[in-house]
DNA sequence: AGCACTTTTTAGAATAATTCTAATTATTGA
DNA sequence: TCAATAATTAGAATTATTCTAAAAAGTGCT
């Protein structure tokens, strides 16, 4: 028998990376295979649509619920440009995003090794700072 | 005569700073000056609560075109945090913005003059940066 | 000032992303 | 197998924001 403790009936293990602490339901997974096939930055609705394709039967109500549980255990990031809908992201290393005004794109951009935020920034005395995000608008030479 | 071209009857001077094509209705200049005297980042709602207590016959879709024209206009930003309301931010120095979840305030985190974006950040080839965003969430120590 | 023209303000309706509710289904662990 | 817990679902509710259309204000003539 191949399943684990992790691993309901029916889920490969690709599908189903152990995220500590979070069960691994058939939707969290199918949820979160649609973002790493993509690897694009979709918002809840889009990726909706995409799960539908292998999952006629998932509700938006669970993609939002899915996306939430893998955000907070930080499987996923949440992205938000403006007041737009939020996106969703699964590149976990520290980087920022780039919206590409022309294409429409959304860009990861990279912190480069071993910068420190404290050279860009004045940051408050004693500030300790738990999340960072920079978001970029702008334009690519062609 | 003090009025002129830009000063509607009844508005002094100092409620009305001239920005560029954009006319200074009384509305506007209330809108500006609740945000110049408190300095701090209220929400549209908040900006509408203070705007009526010197202006009680103010909408709170004034105050929503107000502001956009403010913005537009580069007299005034606009911040978003996550999912929450916009908040607006008279300080137009560049500056992200750094929202400590004790106590609940934004402070403004000034850029580091001289400081170059591309120390932290791995642009990618020919950006063209039109607007920069930068949040940072945590405590300060005591 | 009087008049046409444009812009702004306003109250209230509409929108849309997200969250909530409550019922159903699935999973766990004894 | 069974009770307890957790997740999913459809649809309703929420809420910040935008839209609509009518009234008011401002502008630039003559
Ligand atoms: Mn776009
Ligand atoms: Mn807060
Ligand atoms: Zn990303
Ligand atoms: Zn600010």
């Amino acid at each position: 028998m191949k399943n684990n403790i992790n691993e309901p009936s029916g889920i490969q293990a690709d599908d189903c990376p152990s995220v500590d602490g979070l069960r691994m339901t058939r939707q969290r997974s199918e949820v979160y295979k649609v973002l790493m096939d993509h690897r694009d930055h979709p918002t809840a609705g889009e990726v909706f649509e995409r799960a539908k394709e292998n999952m006629p039967t998932i509700s938006l109500a669970t993609v939002y619920n899915c996306l939430e549980a893998l955000v907070q255990h930080g499987a996923v990031r949440q992205v938000n440009f403006e007041r737009e809908s939020s996106r969703y992201c699964p590149n976990l290393t520290e980087h920022g995003h780039f919206h590409d005004e022309e294409s429409g794109e959304i860009i990861d951009v990279p912190l480069k090794k071993g910068a420190m935020l404290s050279d860009l920034l004045e940051l408050p005395e004693g500030a300790q700072i738990d999340n960072l995000e920079i978001t970029l608008r702008g334009t690519i030479a062609e």
